[in-house]
DNA sequence: GTCATAAAGTGGTAAAAAGTGGGATAAATA
DNA sequence: TATTTATCCCACTTTTTACCACTTTATGAC
């Protein structure tokens, strides 16, 4: 079975980074971890926020990125941008140590928010999770259309 | 059977949120998830309100949106809105505790309204409610023709 | 109707767990 | 070696959970 139902990141909570860059694993977080026997976390980042992955699902993406032909611009793009911001983060207290690097690009202050997207979730700083929120209430009517071709 | 048609949530009831956001779960909804031998909910936001669904029935929610493109932007929306809020409440003596979040975020005080909706119950904050309902009232004559539409 | 009984709903306290902050030591970098 | 960065450990605060007790509403017999 690929993902279990049950093995998924699911709810948004509010934590805080101390000065290290170190966030809290939530525990519901922590039990999903603890079923597929892993301790280490890949974060990466997209767009405003960043993404974190349980170490397997990485792994998949990996694997497809591998094969993406040599010379492919939107590949490169692709790599450039999102995989190599890839890092392995160990769970130390039911901890991770956020890079410097990585919490600027997201423009992380101590307020963030954390957001279950199911095989991933991601990292927001406060201010900003609230107005893509907000974005995204706002869009949700008009992609109703979207949705439904894609079966849902 | 998908839904079996006494199994579904209906009616409405007024209920108060204690200090600790804990919500009692009437009677009658309770008869349902023993039916369904589950003792737990999931809870999200939607609009003005949160929504409740049986375990079983959002597991189904989630399997389709978990194989959406990673990178869509509808899909994203639609997660980023609805599914990323979604927290699973186990039952505890009959009651759930409701994330500090999601009160805020449907705006609840201490007097809320449960709403059947049949695969779902809706949790409205008293005062938003009233207004909802007489809204839904005057609006009710002119979606006559799409309820045609739709079989109805 | 009234009363007794049961069931449902509400509120609060105490213990446990989760989350947070900071200092001391160790490791890495320059 | 000096400086920064990471790790470990401990202590504190906040949130969650379990438990108990009370109030209100419903039910049924008389």
């Amino acid at each position: 079975m690929e993902n279990p139902v049950n093995d998924l990141f699911e709810g948004r909570s509010r934590h805080s980074l101390d000065e290290k860059g170190r966030l809290a694993i939530p525990a519901r977080f922590k039990e999903i971890l603890k079923r597929k026997a892993d301790s280490s976390l890949v974060v990466t980042n997209l767009n405003n926020c960043l993404v974190v992955f349980a170490r397997d699902d990485w792994q998949k993406i990996k694997e497809k990125a591998v094969n993406l032909p040599l010379f492919d611009s939107a590949a490169n793009i692709y790599i450039r941008y999102f995989i190599s911001g890839a890092i392995e983060c160990p769970l130390k207290q039911g901890r991770i140590l956020i890079p410097s690097n990585l919490r600027e690009l997201a423009g992380l202050n101590k307020e963030v928010v954390l957001v279950g997207h199911l095989t991933r979730f991601e990292i927001w700083d406060k201010v900003k999770w609230d107005e893509e929120f907000e974005r995204a209430k706002k869009s949700f009517p008009g992609v109703s259309q979207s949705l439904s071709d894609m079966g849902i």
